[in-house]
DNA sequence: ATGAAGTGGGAAAGCGCATTCCCAATGCAT
DNA sequence: ATGCATTGGGAATGCGCTTTCCCACTTCAT
């Protein structure tokens, strides 16, 4: 590690550290043109790269952003990515990534570590969870959060607040009105199905899940249905195929032509309702001719599969993108709305 | 921010900061038992968390592995981030992300971003391109990592090495054999389709599709096949679907149910073979039945595509954590072999 | 001509930590 | 009882940079 230091390029300029400093690094005080000159061409002889950390420590500012993610090879997740990526460029930051397998554990521990390199905002996407197992570790996150923030620390959440929180302009949910979109998803299905709903959701307790369930329930009785049976299954494509196979055998012995028997399943993911279709169509049966499929999110990879899976589009680049500008902006007004919309495909049109 | 430091909890604890430094970021040295225990009380309530970047200083290490892909979202490049993830995990430290469209000239730059970090090493994920219009800012690449190579720093490159890096111990490729598999692909196809065959390829000069392109090539001499046309369009899932539009027709003016003149279409990589897809459905033909198709990659969400698309498959994932374990660890020997396999599904089965 | 205000460079003091070096205290063999 | 090695804590230095603060020196109004 024998990279160049400023006072090298300082003395081969024959000027103090602090004029090369202030050359080039920027700063309020801008050194004579000819002076100017002299110590760029020093730095470029000796290909000198800014120490980060060094300017990190003496100027209490680090450049980084934190990202926390459940899992950056899900397609839900590298959207976000994309978009807080975009927004770190642009306004020169970098970004730290961590991975948490959506556990409240790893998520504390990924703030510890921002934390301790003194990243200058945090993004956490991701369902919380309320699940009992899981509520000393949200505390944990919680407490450690809090810390953070009181330390100056921004933190930016997609979904839901984190519980337990304390309610500082340092700390800011992205809300995604999961429960209004399903709401509205189930009301515009059921306009034109008139058999039974199931919802195919994730473990009980995983709040962005828990949301939809609820929002499509409602939206359900708002239509005058009956509430729909809910099967619980991991919250992922393998969760879906699971929850598929068994509904498999449910509309095999239902009279599928019979309009008022015909199944349509709501994934809480677009990637669950495709593991549902794929199950499906391991058991010979096809959507929509047998049962109805809808989907939440719209994931772009996902949109050339057929048949073409109706869902809520979700603007999830843009949402990493808010989230990230919003722990960066200083304005505590205007709570940036996320809006999705429903997407009607045809996986819930005519049999 | 007003972060505790070391030497406040050195104090309420009643030790030098030498000794706090010694018990709570460990040491050759360890403090007495009832020391040791005041300090970390101390640490406890104050909440201390070590500044990364002081230690980084001071340390001249900084825990940090930089990782350089074109674009976070797809998903050729979150599965090789997954893979990094993991391994920087397990060897405790973070990942430092840029995403830089592909461009060498962003690579550039981020190279130099995460060299003022002083990150440890370096993944650069993606194809080369041997453009002539990237050829200045692929020579400042070299030049920026040959740098960061001389200063300690390790790079690990997926796929291809960057020309013009001098090649030291601390410069490591993972090479993917593309030719090899493309070839396998090739061959394994003309064993029973007797059409022609098409290509579908990146812009010339993308590396990874022209070694891809030329692997196929080879394949179909190999079977003793006339060489297939090549389409260049975006390497994507857009080109594909243009290069789609475009085969549609040609489809459509040829005799699909006379074996010798059904086309074959060999996207050089998964996305694309998608977008042709699409575009064929999209224009009233149906794969395999008037067409075979093939991609590269086997993305792992593709995979309830249906027709289930023939491909060639990577392990990823793997990929990922080989390169990020081929830049920490010090053994120079055995360069980690990639092995990818031959997949054949119903895209190119029979009509 | 003289003092006040303004310019522009350098010296030096940290930023928060690891680590070397020093030193007092202890243990042990002789 | 004496000398030597060993142990364990603290003082001090430095990592590479930014940023006050200070100090010539120039410019301008009076």
């Amino acid at each position: 590690m024998t990279a160049s230091t400023l006072s090298e390029v300082a003395k081969l300029a024959g000027v103090s550290p602090a004029t090369a400093s202030r050359v080039l690094n920027g700063s309020a005080r801008t050194p004579a043109p000819e002076i100017a000159e002299r110590v760029r061409q020093a730095a470029d002889t000796l290909g000198y790269i800014a120490n980060a950390q060094a300017q990190g420590l003496a100027k209490a500012r680090s450049g980084l952003i934190g990202l926390i993610v459940h899992d950056i090879a899900d397609p839900y997740f590298s959207a976000i990515a994309r978009g807080v990526q975009a927004a770190a460029r642009q306004e020169r930051r970098m970004v730290l990534l961590a991975t948490t397998n959506g556990t409240p554990a790893e998520e504390k521990e990924a703030v510890a570590a921002f934390a301790a390199r003194r990243a200058e905002s945090i993004v956490i996407a991701g369902s919380r969870s309320t699940r009992s197992e899981d509520a000393r570790a949200n505390t944990d996150l919680a407490a450690e959060l809090d810390r953070y923030c009181r330390n100056g620390g921004r933190v930016g959440v997609v979904g839901q607040a984190i519980l337990g929180v304390a309610e500082t302009d340092n700390y800011r949910t992205i809300a995604v009105p999961n429960e209004q979109l399903a709401r509205d998803l189930a009301r515009e299905l059921a306009r034109t199905h008139k058999g039974p709903f199931v919802i195919v959701a994730g473990p009980e307790g995983l709040t962005t899940s828990d949301e939809r369930v609820m929002g499509f329930q409602r939206g359900l009785s708002d239509a005058g249905q009956p509430a729909a049976d809910i099967v619980h299954v991991a919250f992922n494509r393998n969760g879906g195929f699971d929850a598929g196979i068994e509904l498999a055998w449910r509309i095999k012995a239902s009279d599928r032509s019979a309009p008022d028997q015909r199944l349509c399943i709501f994934g809480t993911n677009d990637v669950m309702a495709i593991g549902v279709a794929a199950a499906l169509r391991d058991q010979g049966l096809r959507v929509p001719h047998d049962a109805s499929l809808a989907g939440f999110d719209d994931i772009e990879w996902l949109r050339d599969f057929r048949p073409a899976l109706s869902t809520v589009s979700l603007p999830l680049e843009e949402i990493g993108r808010l989230a990230t500008m919003e722990t960066l902006s200083n304005d505590n007004g205007g709570a940036a709305a996320v809006v999705g919309s429903v997407t009607l495909r045809r996986s819930t049109g005519s049999p």
